[in-house]
Parts: C-alpha cells; structure tokens; sequence
DNA sequence: TGTACATCAGTGAACGCGCGTTCACTGATGTAC
DNA sequence: TGTACATCAGTGAACGCGCGTTCACTGATGTAC
C-alpha cells in the first residue's frame, strides 16, 4: 500500500478502517497502534498525531459502528407492523456484527473507550433510544403489565447476546444465514412474551 | 503476602484467585502474568510453571466459572414450576456475573481460551445443557410451535447480553438488585413468548 | 528414630521483543499578493 | 501567472518500559532403609 504522495490524503479514516479490520481479525487483544500503522502504511507516529491514543482511535471506530447501527435502524421500513418493526430492528443490530466485526468488538467495551468524546456521546444513545421506541410501540394497544423499561433493556440483551455470542463463536452457528433465522425468532418471542405479561386487571 | 515457607502450598489455587481479581478490576486487556505473579507474591516465573502460558491461567479461570455456574444451576429447587426454574437459571447466570466478574470475563473469550483443554471441554457444555433441558421442560405440555434450539439459545442470548451490559455499565443498571429484578422479567417475557408460539395446529 | 538421597516447587537474573510516545525534522499544500 | 511564505501532515530515530519465557539454581519435602 504505497503511497504517491507525502501526504496521505484521508489518513484518519484509512487508519480507522484498518483498525476495524484488525479487531476483527485478533480482537482488542491482538490490536496496536504500532501495527495499525503498518496496516495503513504510515509511520508509527501517525495515528497519535490524529487521535492521540489507543483509547481515541477505538473510540472512533466504536462511534462509526454505532453512525451504522442508527442509519441501519432508520431503514427500517415506516410500513411494517409493530411485531415486524421489532424483528427488523433486531436484525439489523446482528447484521453489523456480521458486517462489522471489528466495530462490534468495541462498541461497548467501555474500558476501551473514552465515554465523554463529543462524536460518540452525540452518537451512541441514539441506537438505545430506537430500540425503546420500537419497544414502545410493540406495547402500545396491548394491556400488558411489561416495564417498557425492562422489556427495552431486554430485547437489548437478547440481541447483544446474539451478536456477542456469534462473534466469539460460541454458539456454534453454522453460518449467517442460522443468525438471521435465530434472531428473527427470538424478536418474536420478545415480542409475544412481552405482550403476555399479565396486566393490571390480569 | 510474605510467605513462610519456600513452597506456597497452593500455588495453583492462589495464581487463578488473583488472575480471577485481576481480571475483574482491570479486564482482559489490563492482565499479565508479571501482574499475578507480583499480586501472589511470586517469582515471575511461577505461573508459567504451573499454567505453561496466559492461555492455560485464562483456561483455568474460565473453567472454574463454568464449575460454578452448573454448580448453581443445580442447586435450583426441583419442585419449582417450569416457569419458576427458567428464571431461577437467569437470575444464577448473571449473579455469576456479579459474584465472579472476572471468570465471567473470560468465559466466553474464544479468543484467550484454549478450547481443547480437558477440563474445559468437560465443564463448559455442560452449563448449555442445563439450559436447555430447562427450555425443554418450559415448552412440554404447550403446542408452541417454537424450535427448542431457537428458544434455548434465545435465552441463552439474554442471559448473556444483561451480564454482559452488566459488566461493561453499558446498561447503566443502578445495582445488583435492579439487574436481578431485570432478569426476572426477562426470563418470564421468554417463557411466555416462547409458549406463545403459534404452533402447527395454528 | 535417624540419615541419605531423590523429587519437587519456586527463584531470580537474564534475554530479546514490541509497545506507546517524544521530538526535531521535512516534504507537500494552500494562500496572499 | 508567478513567487514567497505560512501552515499542515506525516517522518523516522530514539527513549524507556513491561512483557513472556529461558535456565541453571536452591531450598523444602517426602521416601527408603
């Protein structure tokens, strides 16, 4: 990856890129700056020089994941039924672990990221806060007892999990396509459980 | 720790203990055998003498966390209801999570195990069984049409995805009561979503 | 009970390595006139 | 259009550090007689 010029051009998002890369492949374990550099072809002193440490470069990569994840939940389809809405979403949230690897690596190791970066603040509520919409919206019209909070947190789990198991291969799936079916069917269980809580007449 | 003795006596036990606390108060990425050995009182080269390598220490500490996890499960009252001992399981999942942070925190890291290890091998499925021998008695005598493997993993996911939000405060949970609270209703949304399951007669 | 000796568990000094970060630098780019 | 100069982006050598692992060693333990 020889470069024409001195200058690199966009050299922050070719190391955020290679970073991404480098997750997926060894995980936060196997990641360095100094490697990250030789991945980008640049010297060992670049990625300091636009990020300033470790910590600043995963937090980049871990924002860019969830600019993903929100511009994935927003293609959501307005039409769909709110039983649909809420299997799509789910859907989506494991298709960026298949997709992005590395970027699901970090997003939520937070003892990798600095929580207070401006980009990732005004970024990562955001895919919390669609979830719970998706979430309200399961509930409404129905008389279920569910906590809208509880019931939000734990179609947050449930697809973490998934994802989380997927990536560290302990779930043994045979390939994405095993994915895709399981978190389908567990959005529909969500969905059917959370609607089955008994409520304040039950 | 100043030791008596020129032998420790239980070298072996106090290296995982201090790995296990290390790794709950510094995580993965913040571990080293020079750090165990400094915090056991020990020479540098004492892990490696019992545990080979940090893979073999990681192994270790792994396993004893799936020792203790199907430990718990067992001691799951028999005479509850299907229902009741599905969110017994939940709820002594993620207290291993609170319990033991640190073996939690690698028990699913393909990436630092070695997966081959005898006494892994012959611990760790044994926790997926459990669950799923759970799931199984919480779908028998419904006509759900729910794929039990698609169930049991589903609740594997949830458990998993709250110790793991947990863990790393990305689910700004205000205590340990209130992720035990969590679990309880996360388990009664996958039972009854899973028993709602429009079966084959439907 | 006492002695000799084999085995075992942990030592500690040493090694080479890759790391993050520094700093004076230099080549390229953009702007003013 | 051409020239001077400021700014910017990335260099590369150097630093000190903690790491995993090695290896000849030594102190403690256990066993045989």
């Amino acid at each position: 990856m020889a470069r024409a010029t001195y200058h690199h051009g966009d050299l922050r998002r070719a190391l955020i890129s290679a970073t991404a890369q480098l997750l997926a492949t060894k995980g936060p374990s196997g990641f360095s700056l100094r490697e990250v550099a030789r991945q980008a072809g640049v010297s060992p002193a670049a990625p300091s020089h636009h990020f300033g440490n470790t910590q600043g470069l995963i937090t980049a990569v871990a924002t860019e994941g969830f600019e993903r994840l929100n511009a994935a939940f927003d293609a959501v389809d307005d039409d769909l039924s709110p039983h649909e809405r809420l299997v799509a979403h789910g859907v989506a949230y494991v298709d960026l672990g298949i997709s992005a690897p590395g970027h699901m690596a970090v997003m939520f190791r937070h003892d990798l990221l600095d929580t207070d970066d401006e980009a990732y603040v005004a970024t990562a509520p955001g895919a919390f806060r669609r979830i719970s919409a998706v979430v309200d919206a399961a509930l409404a019209g129905s008389d279920s007892g569910a906590d809208r909070a509880v019931a939000t947190r734990s179609v947050w789990a449930t697809c973490h999990g998934l994802a989380h198991l997927y990536q560290s291969k302990a779930a043994s799936l045979a390939d994405d396509a095993e994915l895709t079916y399981l978190v389908e069917h567990a959005m529909s269980i969500a969905y059917l459980g959370m609607r089955a809580v008994p409520g304040r007449q039950a």
